[in-house]
RNA sequence: GGACGAUUAGCUCAGUUGGCAGAGCGCUGGCCUCACAUGCCAGAGGUCACUGGUUCGAGUCCAGUAUCGUCCA
């Protein structure tokens, strides 16, 4: 039956089990998921990481609850598939690879675009494949035959696709329009990709002709335009509508006064100038009054030929240099320090610049009301729910989308321009000639958004815009797992996209996660130098203590502050799984599972079943609503704290001292039994090490991975069992608590009398041994029996217990024991007493409620006179 | 300025319809008990941020206050 009948080492080692089995389940195909399989299809698409990138602790994090999904699924009967990839993160990527290349001395320039891009490709090749090995690593269970990369062939087509037809339905135009620019990057940003930072500055009042006003951008001023007030501002309405000539540092400039209701009028003097060619409010108000657009600074950073005797100065090095040309003027009143947010590139933080140019954008309002239905209706649930309303309010004011972007990699934007005849055409086809005159036409330089390809990533994966088997058969997917960073980047865009395209949400639920944060709460970054390198973690403590960990911690809508404190604690779990196996295995000799049917089950193999079936219960429960830590818990605390502590401890005394080989059978029959079923109820979250044990434990099939999840319905309750148990084990308890509390060394076999209540005569004199074992006395069970002199009187289990001290301990720590003992049952009768008082409890609390406080009371008020009792007799006994 | 979230044991955090406050780590005491010292047994430790309200009953629901955090402008 066990297929590995090697000696089991004594120690868990992670990376040798890890080393060996991943290979084994991808050569089996077990990855794999075949469109035409009948069962009910569960289908996860992976956030698609950077393929530049390395593995960190986010990835890390997603991952392995993708997985502990689609293992889950997978052995449960499902058809699950779990679609890897990588996308090719335009900026980033280019950004790397220039950076190669200057370390050469050369710029993307010098290589030309063609060139360039090549070379980026080979870089990909060469070095791209890393994130996908380190995936592996984690154990994910992707169907690697389906990895896709969005540069690829199809899913490029599926781009070219999707442009030409929001072209088509007038849903895709170009535009001159205020957009975010990075000098360094050489690229226009969308309004996400700018990061704000705090940054201080100098807010300077300048003098502005017959005004005066407050501006933290004065080099801006060669740029203006129009002076802006509030139209209900009467200080200067005598203004609007005038035009003024200012007097500056390079002669005169041009503005026309315009109320508009964005300007603050209790913010500085309350007069904005408005430089329409380098804000984007400014660009708004300029729009909305018809103000000309007059651009002084360059894509390069610089100064334009329109900033007169200032051309060609870097922005910052001008603000400086025409604040002192100012104040030689006597233009400036005066200067305050000021702090306040900046735009920055979120790639490489550089401050953007506002600028003026052409873009393709694409309308997002038709795109976004059939998204917010969808959540609305329910068709896309999101969870935690709190992330609706997030949703919700941007997607009502969401803004057109620029998708144009300034970079060399990418998808380059299918549109050419005639040179002949200056028409411009949207194709689907590469152009060589203009198709209305024939004339020679050029393509769009620019590059499309990264992130329009991975808004088609759920349906382009699957083969559209081919009507494939896949998309057929997995579409729309069953759940996203994201963090909240993206929602709006990806989640929203894949909502649109696919509502649009497939007519049908995307997927059915998103479960966003939390972020990964250090100890002290801070983000990892490897600026702050505070990143914890999952690889490393994964080397140190094993990966199911590292998956473990991630999972148990994942509680909804929260973030994760990871320690290794943690990490090394269900490493131990592993371990404490491991040497249970150990336990287990090496008392197999003689077992026969079909002759163990046949006999009947002892208590405390009912009861650890009972256990088994509740764990389960909460296991499924917890994954169904992605309460992955309260399933990952339940586990844990029941093969430790239940299977370990309790079940295993008394199973020895079968295996050891066994009254019938029935009694060994049936423990040996229940070890095997419960570990294999929990091994399969841990798969998802820990495969590697309940693989390894799974195979040297009997069991059917060839692989846990593929073996069926535990179904709680085929493993019913059993209360009674819990309950007499519950009984045994409170006795057993009350030993201990005895023992500990008066430092009695656990060599120490003692002496005890139990007097038990009504119905559990049989209950305790049948699983005496069980108690003399576990709690190391020597039992009397005698329902007649009174209290022997110099005995600690425990009230446990309906029972009444005995234990004798003479010439043990001083009675002197039994008595204060007894008083500790006295004031808590006397705390709780108090309360109970004043709750049971008061007549509006009695008569409007459900009577089961106070039903059960009168037992309660009643059973805390025996217990303490007992207790007293116990107490009066002590000291008698001392005179 | 707007929105959302958090505040529970020394630390990090669970706590799903209101009904006996929990876990892990840490701490204290005792144990090398034939799977495991990456372990076993026992124990200490709480005004559930504050103020009011609803309710027989509030960590949980409502209103407000304080502090911290995140996102948006």
């Amino acid at each position: 039956m066990s297929e590995n009948t090697a000696p089991i080492p004594d120690r868990y080692e992670p990376s040798e089990v890890e080393k060996r089995w991943y290979p084994v389940w991808e050569e089996r195909g077990y990855f794999h998921a075949a469109a035409a399989s009948p069962k009910k299809p569960f289908c996860i698409v992976i956030p698609p990481p950077n393929v530049t990138g390395a593995l960190h602790m986010g990835h890390a994090f997603d991952n392995t609850l993708q997985d502990v999904l689609v293992r889950m699924k997978r052995m449960d009967g499902f058809n699950a598939l779990w679609v890897p990839g990588t996308d090719h993160a335009g900026i980033a990527t280019q950004y790397v690879v220039e950076r190669h290349l200057a370390a050469e001395g050369k710029s993307k320039e010098d290589l030309g675009r063609e060139a360039f891009v090549a070379r980026v490709w080979r870089w990909k090749e060469e070095s791209g494949g890393t994130i996908i090995r380190q995936l592996k690593r984690l154990g994910a269970s992707c169907d690697w035959s389906r990895e896709r990369f969005t540069m690829d062939p199809g899913l490029s087509r599926a781009v070219r696709e999707v442009f030409v037809r929001l072209w088509e339905e007038g849903l895709i135009y170009r535009d001159d329009y205020i957009v975010n620019w990075c000098p360094r990057c050489q690229t226009v940003l969308a309004d996400l990709e700018v990061e704000r930072e705090d940054r201080d500055a100098e807010f300077v009042y300048i003098k502005y002709g017959p005004l005066s006003l407050g501006t933290v951008r004065p080099e801006t001023k060669l740029g203006d335009t129009g002076l802006a007030v509030h139209p209900k501002d009467k200080r200067y309405a005598h203004y609007v509508g005038k035009t003024l000539e200012i007097p500056s540092v390079d002669g005169t400039i041009t503005v026309r006064v315009v109320a508009d209701d964005a300007v603050d009028p209790k913010f500085g003097t309350g007069v904005i100038k408005v430089t329409p060619g380098h804000d984007a409010v400014d660009f708004e108000i300029g729009r909305r009054h018809g103000l000309p657009i007059r651009t002084v600074i360059g894509f390069d950073g610089k100064m334009t030929a329109a900033a007169g005797r200032y051309a060609g100065l870097d922005r910052f090095e001008c603000r400086r240099r025409i604040v002192d040309d100012m104040k030689a003027l006597g233009l400036i009143e005066r200067i305050e320090p000021y702090r306040h947010a900046v735009g920055v590139c979120y790639r490489c933080k550089t401050v953007v610049e506002p600028l003026v140019s052409k873009q393709w954008f694409v309308r997002m309002k038709p795109l976004a009301e059939p998204a917010i239905k969808a959540v609305r209706d329910g068709r896309i649930r999101i969870v935690p729910r709190g992330w609706t309303n997030t949703y919700y309010h941007w997607m009502e004011n969401i803004r057109d989308w620029p998708v144009s972007r300034q970079l060399w990699w990418g998808h380059r934007i299918p549109v050419w321009y005639c040179e002949a005849c200056a028409s411009t055409h949207v194709s689907r086809a590469d152009l060589e000639r203009c198709p209305k005159c024939g004339g020679a036409v050029h393509q769009d330089e620019d590059v499309l958004d990264t992130w329009f390809s991975s808004g088609l990533w759920p349906f382009s994966t699957l083969g559209w815009p081919d009507d494939t088997p896949d998309l057929r058969r997995y579409y729309p997917t069953s759940v996203l797992v994201t963090g909240f960073d993206i929602l709006f980047f990806w989640v929203a865009r894949m909502a649109m996209l696919g509502l649009r395209f497939m007519g049908d949400v995307p997927f059915h639920d998103v479960y966003i996660h939390g972020l990964i944060r250090d100890p002290e709460g801070q983000k990892m970054s490897k600026s702050k130098g505070n990143v914890i390198d999952p690889l490393l973690v994964m080397d140190r403590y094993g990966t199911d203590a590292f998956r473990f960990t991630l999972v148990a911690l994942a509680a909804q809508g929260r973030d994760i502050r990871l320690a290794e404190e943690r990490i090394e604690g269900y490493r131990n779990f592993a371990n404490k799984l491991w040497n249970a196996a150990r336990l287990v295995l090496s008392n197999l000799d003689g077992y026969d599972a079909g002759r163990a049917k046949k006999t009947e089950a002892g208590l405390a193999e009912r009861w650890i079943r009972s256990r088994l079936a509740v764990t389960i219960g909460a296991v499924r429960t917890g994954l169904r609503g992605y309460r992955f830590n309260e399933a990952a818990s339940a586990i844990y605390q029941f093969l430790w704290h239940e299977y370990c502590d309790w079940y295993l401890e008394i199973a020895k005394l079968a295996l050891y001292r066994a009254e019938s080989p029935a009694q060994r059978l049936q423990a040996q029959h229940a070890l095997v039994e419960v570990l294999e079923t929990t091994l399969r109820l841990l798969h998802p979250f820990m495969p590697f090490i309940t693989e390894e044990i799974w195979q040297r434990l009997p069991h059917r099939g060839d692989s846990i991975m593929v073996a069926p999840y535990p179904k709680a319905g085929r493993r019913r309750r059993d209360p009674d069992a819990e309950r007499a148990m519950g009984a045994v084990m409170d006795v057993v308890a009350a030993v201990r608590a005895i023992r500990g509390e008066m430092r009695i060394s656990p060599a120490q076999v003692l002496a005890a009398i139990l007097r038990p209540g009504r119905d559990a005569d049989a209950l305790f004199r049948g699983h005496a041994a069980l108690v003399e074992s576990l709690a190391r006395v020597r039992l009397t069970v005698d329902p007649r029996a009174t209290r022997p002199r110099n005995s600690a009187l425990a009230v446990a289990g309906g029972a009444e217990l005995y234990v004798d001290l003479a010439g043990i301990v001083d009675l002197a720590s039994e008595r204060q024991r007894l008083e500790k003992e006295i004031k808590k049952a006397g705390e709780t009768v108090n309360f109970l007493q004043a709750k049971l008082a008061r007549p509006e409890f009695v008569e409007r609390a459900p009577a089961e409620v106070v039903e059960r406080e009168r037992t309660r009371l009643a059973e805390q008020e025996a217990l303490r006179a007992k207790l007293t009792a116990s107490l009066g007799w002590l000291d008698e006994g001392r005179r």
